[in-house]
RNA sequence: GGCGACGUAGCCAAGUGGUUUAAGGCGGGGGUCUGCAAAACCCCUAUUCGGCGGUCCGAAUCCGCCCGUCGCCUCCA
């Protein structure tokens, strides 16, 4: 039995879905900028809750969304020269190879809000008419005071928000907690014809729009980092509910802790953003993975290049232990039962991982011993897999490099029997720094592609 | 000002009332193996869970206070 925390009761929940499949809308970037280690963080929490659902053998129906128009990609479409859709379309592009090397899955639908304009133009029409909404000078703002559970998500009071006066005040808003649904669009902005005049979507209507669409009235996890919460989350409940007039909106509220970025080195205006791409150049995604699931996914995670370059030793272990055994086969039904059992208790991913580990040992003292081993790692090929590790090696670029090598292994191997020991062990240590390690066995010498060790700085 | 989270070994991080005199990883020390290394294996590396009180037969786990760190309340995964 699977147990979840749902962040609007605040408690461990037993986790079952309403219909046949799962229904799971993770929210989705904005298409402006590159995608970030945060980002990285928050998709790599939700894929693995995603495949061990999947595991369990939940169907599982995954949308996520592209908010592909609001201010910020206005503005920085205008400093480029681009159209939005224009800037928007290589930010989603970029995300999709991001995931793709991140061994993320991809959600089944990535609706689009400019995609679900009629959508949201009906939702906000019906909104008004119900008194749920009212326009003003061509904006359209949802009335929070007709809604009387809002804040139950975030567990906050409309006065203790008014006292805190750092609500933004607008005239046209009966109230300070009223929130846009529709936007005028001001010249040269994009725009759609409206019964409220030439305008946007607001920031959460999109949200509404495609979670309703896609999945139903009442979907079973929807998901995202913890600043989602408010106002985001609690905006589209209101929106939700009040128009489909069903409770509740979501059964199961998942958010991820946020990543927290320790490096002194705080990079210029927005602060320390670190690109996934920019990871992927100095470490496996494997190794981030390992970062990201070492900790429990609700908890804050702090981001350091050490730590990363120790989760590569980590992953390289595992990689070891899982080296040329079956992808499929028996499988050790006890570590499989440890497993299952930390995962099942609300994703407990670090005791998961243990898991791995304990299981990485009983493959090497078992070799070790000559005892067989094909169980045992058919068990942690699939285990972690479930938890979305490769376990590939990093393979090389060129396939020229790799006869290369074994030429200088096989080289190499005759010096050692010549007894020319300098000159073998300075071969061994020059290919060490390019990242290709020897090992000599009894079985002869073995290599490998070993992750490129920390050296370099970050680029700025 | 309001709401919330967190503080466990050198570092990261599970555990949240007895089965734990605290998992797992990284790092460190010693050993086995090896020409030497590497990998792997074995042993060691928190008598203790921010501090102080309290509840209880029993607390890292519950309560109170204090100290410290962080997030949200504005765009954000």
């Amino acid at each position: 039995m699977v147990k979840v925390f749902n962040t609007i009761s605040g408690q461990k929940e037993e986790f079952t879905p309403l219909g046949p499949s799962v229904t799971m809308y993770v929210c989705g970037v904005t298409p402006y900028d590159a995608m970030h280690v945060g980002h990285a963080m928050s998709y790599i929490s939700f894929d693995a809750i995603r495949r061990y659902l999947e595991f369990r053998g939940h169907r599982v129906k995954h949308v996520q969304n592209f908010t592909d128009v609001d201010d910020k990609i206005i503005a920085r479409a205008r400093e480029r020269g681009l159209s939005p859709q224009e800037l928007a379309e290589t930010y989603i592009l970029q995300y999709y190879a991001d995931t793709a090397a991140l061994n993320i899955r991809p959600a089944h639908l990535y609706p689009r809000a400019t995609q679900e304009i009629p959508q949201i133009i009906h939702i906000v029409s019906q909104l008004i008419s119900q008194g749920y909404a009212y326009a003003v000078a061509g904006d359209v703002y949802f009335r929070v005071s007709r809604f009387p559970r809002y804040g139950r998500l975030s567990k906050r009071r409309q006065e203790d928000m008014e006292a805190g006066a750092r609500v933004e005040v607008s005239e046209a808003k009966e109230n300070p907690s009223d929130f846009a649904l529709w936007k005028a669009s001001k010249a040269g902005e994009p725009a759609w014809l409206s019964p409220w005049g030439d305008g946007r979507p607001g920031w959460h209507i999109e949200c509404t729009a495609m979670a309703l669409h896609y999945l139903g009235e009442t979907v079973d996890i929807h998901g995202g980092g913890q600043d989602l919460v408010f106002p985001h989350h609690e905006n589209e409940i209101a929106q939700s509910e009040a128009f489909t007039g069903k409770e509740p909106f979501v059964r199961y509220w998942i958010h991820n802790g946020l990543l927290l970025m320790d490096e002194e080195k705080m990079s210029k205006s927005l602060g320390n953003l670190v690109t996934v791409k920019e990871v992927l150049s100095r470490h496996s995604a494997d190794a981030l993975r390992l970062l990201v699931l070492s900790s429990h996914y609700r908890s804050p995670l702090r981001y350091t290049e050490a730590a990363l370059a120790g989760m590569e030793r980590g992953v390289e272990r595992l990689r070891q232990a899982a080296v040329s055994g079956p992808a499929q086969g028996e499988i050790l039904e006890e570590y499989q039962e440890q497993f299952m059992a930390a995962m099942d208790d609300d994703f407990n991913t670090p005791q998961a991982v243990a898991v791995l580990f304990d299981l990485a040992r009983e493959i090497n003292r078992g070799q070790e011993a000559g005892a067989p081993v094909v169980k045992a790692k058919a068990t942690l090929r699939r285990l972690a897999g479930v938890l979305g590790f490769t376990l590939e090696e990093t393979s090389l670029a060129a396939p020229l490099v790799e006869p290369l090598i074994q030429l200088l292994v096989q080289v190499r191997g005759e010096l050692r029997k010549a007894r020319q020991w300098a000159l073998s062990d300075t071969i061994r240590s020059q290919l060490e720094e390019l990242d290709i390690a020897l090992e000599d066995t009894s079985q002869g010498t073995l290599w490998r592609r070993r992750a490129a060790k920390e050296q370099n700085e970050p680029p700025d």
